[in-house]
DNA sequence: AATGAGAATTGGTGTTACCACTCCACGGTT
DNA sequence: AACCGTGGAGTGGTAACACCAATTCTCATT
């Protein structure tokens, strides 16, 4: 069934469900699914896979870059088309939420909102079940913030970094690829927030609340005060920015890749 | 190329960034972002905007294939293509997080434990928020529930229309469309069980003593016993399929529209 | 052996052509 | 006059070919 001649009627798959590309998205993602293509892996070469699924090869390259666009694969001119994923803490593509967003007018308010649910889960989680390197990572930026009270821009590094370290606590990478979903969208907003020393301070003091009640053990005291701390960090941000509401928002996202701690 | 020459209507970008068609998929975000396409839009022809744009046909389609892919855009062969959002509840594309499932190998625990700590939240929020109207429709359904406990699949779907209820009565949008996500999921794995009638029965208690905790105003024990539920729920899924990995799990999902009640 | 130039490989784009499907209007029938 | 069938025009879907740009590898030169 490769190409077997008569252009007209495809033989193999009379029954199939959508267009042509979405077949080969379809194949694509079994071979995923699948453990065909590992995570690191390098796909055959366009030609090649396009002779070898039957399709032509603008066919099979619309259904790579439906599965790049939602950050499976990753194509690279001159060297090839790789599965992603190996690497850095899981996540998500925060466009399509960004778009939503536009596109259904959210508020921020809903943003912080679902972030706060989110995270107070996770903190909850985290201080049933981190371990000590996981205790030690949060610790260490915990301290990067106290070093860098006087340099909001790398305070806000160590910000993100100490979220990142309660998450992978939580032992939840779902969990955590939700949360870095909302947070990058949020990260756009705030990073043009030039918050004062005091604020810093303030907002440190909170994230040491929130390690205590981790390497303590206590969910509760953790949720409340990742709670607590997030109504703060939306206070902060509201008083600055009154009106809100994403769908104006011009945004130049680089997908980051920030390591973990 | 339009570099050299062509002055005509290029009133994109001449700053180049990535690969063309990227640039593609940054102007049609933009302008969905700006508002100029509004949720059930209709894009001008490929024709036409791939040369408005100044680009080619196919990479015009690549741009608007991306977008397609994260849910944005749906393309009808002989129709259009168009913005969706407009009709049902906000969702996004789950294949983004079951492809990365697969890819991390992670378990249904986790994602029981994430949609909990979502359905949970929005529990919560429900309690504090929900209108009469809203609080009728999670009634509604609960009636259905109670109604069809011989019927196992008409039971799944006022369940699920339910938590559908009580996530728009939470009024957050965001986890809603998260928690779809991560629902449609499970559901894959949960349609295949088959319940018993004493089990329906039990889940519709669960189910009603969510209800009246959100009628009551009581956050605390709608989220104690949307967890109660949650868990349940999970018990019951582990029991018949002991094994879990997510990662060799076909499936084969048409990117369902149900109505919103 | 190390290094740089060139060839081969591979994805990115443009062009053209044709097919399949959908929508709408026109014309005929009832 | 109202209804229905049929056609055309428009639109997305696919294919084939050619060429460009970036990367990678090979091999010859130093």
């Amino acid at each position: 069934m490769t190409e077997s001649n008569s252009s007209k009627s495809n033989p193999a798959n009379p029954e199939k469900s959508g267009t042509t590309s979405e077949e080969v998205v379809l194949h694509l993602r079994g071979m995923v699914q699948r453990g065909e293509l590992r995570p690191g892996d390098r796909l055959p070469p366009e030609r090649n896979l396009a002779k070898s699924l039957g399709v032509s090869r603008p066919t099979l390259r619309a259904g790579i870059r439906s599965l790049a666009a939602v950050g499976v694969l990753q194509s690279r001119q001159g060297a090839g088309t790789f599965v992603v994923g190996a690497d850095g803490p899981p996540s998500l593509d925060s466009s399509p939420l960004r778009l939503m967003a536009a596109l259904h007018g959210f508020t921020t308010r809903e943003m912080f909102e679902a972030r706060q649910s989110i995270e107070m889960a996770m903190a909850g989680l985290a201080a049933e079940r981190a371990s000590g390197d996981q205790m030690a990572s949060m610790a260490e930026e915990l301290a990067g913030m106290y070093a860098s009270l006087d340099e909001p821009e790398q305070y806000l590094v160590h910000d993100m970094r100490f979220h990142q370290s309660v998450a992978a606590a939580s032992g939840n990478r779902i969990l955590t690829a939700l949360m870095n979903m909302v947070a990058t969208i949020l990260l756009d907003v705030r990073s043009k927030t030039v918050k004062r020393a005091k604020d810093l301070k303030e907002s440190a003091e909170m994230h040491r609340q929130i390690y205590r009640a981790i390497r303590d053990r206590n969910p509760e005291a953790a949720r409340d005060a990742m709670r607590d701390h997030l109504v703060l960090a939306q206070k902060a941000q509201e008083s600055e920015e009154p009106d809100n509401d994403l769908t104006t928002r011009a945004e130049q996202n680089g997908d980051d890749a920030s390591k973990s701690a």
